[in-house]
DNA sequence: ATTTAAATTTAGACAAATCTAAAATTAAAA
DNA sequence: TTTTAATTTTAGATTTGTCTAAATTTAAAT
């Protein structure tokens, strides 16, 4: 099965979104994908034809197994590119995901599986997340307390921990939720409270309580 | 600049028609990339347009000197990924061309010019063709076709200008490739065959058509 | 120098992927 | 439970690259 680069990363991006929730809406893949809810609606259809997607009108949609398979296989030219740009060509990891984003979508299987080779297996990209095997078996990927995270590497909020109302309000009150996306970019030992940066957003303080509880994974 | 898969795909079959012939005809281009002369009529507006090409209807046309150094950068990205197929994933020469096809459109010309540093500035690819340096530099091989080769003069073969796969095949199948020495002992005026005689091996019968596309260089 | 043939271009259509604006559906609030 | 708001889908348009069939221009042949 060949798919064009925009139904790779429409596959691609339904994929994290449903590991958070399991089922995915328009809006949501629309806004991860920089793109229009209109436009997403067109492609579901599509990938529907295609048997890639469960998928039925206002109901949401996931991918069925076929849909995942394929999805899995552009994570792993994803991630293989990344650590082939950091690891031989000196990239710096930050800089690697555009890049990686067009490497993605060459076809050539027996390509991936060489560069596979040559690269000694990796198993993890230089992102820390997991790099499925050419069979697309992955090791999950662990969740860590933000207030584990190293400054300034790109997490995603995959948990709360304690819901407490209060807790949330609070975190509302940041935009931070599940999914957001956020770096650290400054720590302080006095009271090990974090400054949090948000795309689109001026930094946030975060108290250490806090940020014990919110559960962040590795960004890609 | 950056310039669509297809549009590139034209810039380089223009720039190679036209160091054979100075000017290049709609049907000569629709026939290297396997299209249709109105498609290809098409695509020339569209060149003309962004000043990449000299072109007046129905008299031919020609790169300008955007659309050489366009053409040229494109050339440089194939020719360099073939070389890191080849040398670093183990690929055989005859099976890296489709694959390059591909990986030529990616754009990231910090990408091409680490590749070339990985690799160690080669200047020539894996089928004997040089390799354009960063600035768009040629170093022009002087290399004949084997049809103008003269009887009994020992070469050595330095490219294959026409790389399908049934040409390659036939090639293997009578164990030619790159680097093979090789000389004419035969020519047949009648159809313009040759004999030719590789050492250690019985001689092997090449149609004219074969041998104006394997090209040779003296041997030294 | 006409006529015929070949090459090239135009005209009009189509598929893929996207968009905007309006309509339909579901969810939330009064 | 209505009304309002948010979400999602449809309808219709646009862009890019391609095609076929017909028209135009140039070249070749009688």
């Amino acid at each position: 099965m060949k798919f064009s680069a925009s139904k790779e990363n429409h596959l691609k991006a339904i994929f994290h979104l449903q590991l958070e929730q399991g089922i995915v809406t328009t809006n949501a893949l629309a806004a991860a994908l920089q793109t229009r809810p209109a436009s997403v609606t067109d492609m579901l259809k599509k990938l529907k034809d295609q048997k890639l997607l469960l998928y039925e009108r206002y109901k949401g949609f996931r991918l069925n197994n076929e849909g995942k398979k394929a999805a899995i296989q552009v994570i792993r030219k994803h991630r293989l590119w990344e650590y082939f740009l950091v690891k031989k060509l000196q990239f710096g990891w930050d800089e690697v995901h555009e890049i990686a984003e067009e490497l993605e979508h060459i076809s050539s299987k027996k390509l991936v599986d060489r560069l596979d080779a040559f690269l000694g297996f990796p198993d993890t990209d230089p992102h820390g997340d997991p790099i499925p095997d050419s069979q697309g078996r992955f090791l999950q990927r662990r969740q860590i307390s933000l207030s584990e995270l190293p400054l300034n590497k790109p997490a995603q909020v995959s948990a709360i921990s304690s819901q407490t109302t209060e807790m949330l309000e609070l975190l509302q009150h940041k935009h931070i939720q599940l999914g957001t996306r956020l770096e650290i970019r400054k720590k302080f030992p006095f009271d090990n409270s974090l400054e949090v940066k948000i795309r689109n957003r001026p930094p946030v303080t975060l108290s250490a309580q806090v940020a014990k509880n919110v559960l962040v994974k590795d960004d890609e």
